[in-house]
DNA sequence: GTGCACTAAATCGTATACAATCACGCCTGG
DNA sequence: CCAGGCGTGATTGTATACGATTTAGTGCAC
């Protein structure tokens, strides 16, 4: 099931508690079990986890240096609700790294590794047939997992972290601004990629990503949402 | 003095004490007053800011995500010391993000900003000229900045707090692999790339870029160093 | 003299307690 | 009836306290 998730790990160990609720908030916003704007206490936050305040605030620091998460000096943390301009930047820096990023995977991929991204590919596409809130979850995550897999194919550990964040980011982003339910509908474009990249056409892997990306950015609506009066009572 | 770190400021206030003492932190580090390895203990910290280690604990913890101090659990934390390794890796990512950044910081620079960058090369170059501790450790960040500015005004918050992640580590990964005391012996190098701006030459501004880059990463002597005189001696 | 086990000091992990700040509603004055 | 100041409650900011884990030193047995 997490499959990806695991193969990604880091960390020799789960350290500390507030890791482990950094992880389950950050699924949760990812996911979009949690809307933009949702305020998080830390009160609330270190009930619902049954710990002290403390790690509930380390959680959420942690989340706030990643950009999923807002804190406002004495008035709380907030799930991110990125801006338009904030929406751009997001998608130009992955334009930006991931052409290298794939590049970098192409050259060092192996056979093995080529299957596991086809693996991934037939998971997705087997979401993507199916119905249900948890199908449509599961789909969303697997949709990222293709890009984290190839930034972990590259064998840069910087640059995964860094496409983590983009990734986790980038969902916030469609989950606010997409029009169409189209949030993995780059499926196809996933497989012609994968394919350029076995036949060792990086050229054509690369311009693929971009196209893909493109086609990601395209299907949002970037216009200042901004409802004031109403936001309040959407904020619970 | 500060002219850079100010312009690149983002945050709206100073928000909380811990994001002070991270800051002072993080400078010693870059600036080479904290070697690789030292131990920051929290009550130290805290005693030294004199601040509760609550206070402490969070500056480490920033500094843990930035990747300028490693954590380890039960045990305490340290100034991060890179492996050969990370330190490609570090390398890797900017080769991978500055010409991108270059290239659009070329495309959207004002005549005011490249009358700026050319004002940091000249404080850069009077630095160099100057003897002592503090001037070299002037030196070390005004070299810095020059690439920060860049990802400054390419207009990007994302890719520029990246990139003050990168530097902030190829500082660290200087102070330990570092031969000739070179570390902004790429003075000239940045007066060409801006002279590549000037003129529009985002091509050639992108190689001198690349170029600039290995020419850093060529002067460190990769080699694992983490047995200490005891192997030293062992292996003489 | 060497090796092991046990104790003690130090440090981190987490929880709780107190202080400061902000939001909201009430009360008063016009 | 409305506007503005003030108090109260809630939430965050920071400090302190306690328990858990590691490390280092010491003493005992062999």
């Amino acid at each position: 099931m997490n499959s990806t998730a695991d193969a990604l790990q880091t960390n020799d160990s789960a350290e500390t508690g507030a890791q482990q609720i950094r992880d389950a908030i950050r699924e949760a916003i990812v996911e979009r079990r949690l809307s933009p704007g949702t305020k998080l206490s830390e009160s609330d936050v270190g009930n619902l986890f049954k710990v002290s305040r403390t790690l509930a605030r380390a959680a959420l620091q942690a989340l706030s240096y990643e950009g999923l998460v807002r804190v406002e000096k004495n008035r709380g943390a907030f799930v991110a609700y990125p801006s338009p301009d904030e929406a751009r930047q997001i998608f130009a820096a992955r334009r930006l790294v991931e052409p290298g990023i794939l590049s970098e995977a192409a050259k060092r991929i192996t056979p093995s590794q080529v299957q596991h991204l086809k693996q991934l590919l037939l998971e997705e596409g087997r979401l993507m047939s199916e119905r249900g809130q948890s199908a449509r979850r599961a789909e969303i995550k697997a949709s990222g997992d293709f890009h984290l897999m190839l930034a972990s194919i590259s064998g840069n550990l910087i640059m995964q972290r860094f496409m983590e964040e983009l990734v986790a980011r980038s969902s916030l982003v469609i989950a606010l601004y997409g029009q169409s339910s189209a949030s993995s509908c780059g499926h196809a474009e996933h497989g012609d990629i994968i394919a350029a990249i076995e036949r060792r056409d990086i050229e054509t892997a690369c311009h693929l990503m971009l196209h893909h990306i493109s086609h990601i950015e395209g299907d949002l609506d970037l216009r200042e949402r901004k409802s004031f009066g109403l936001k309040e009572a959407f904020e619970r």
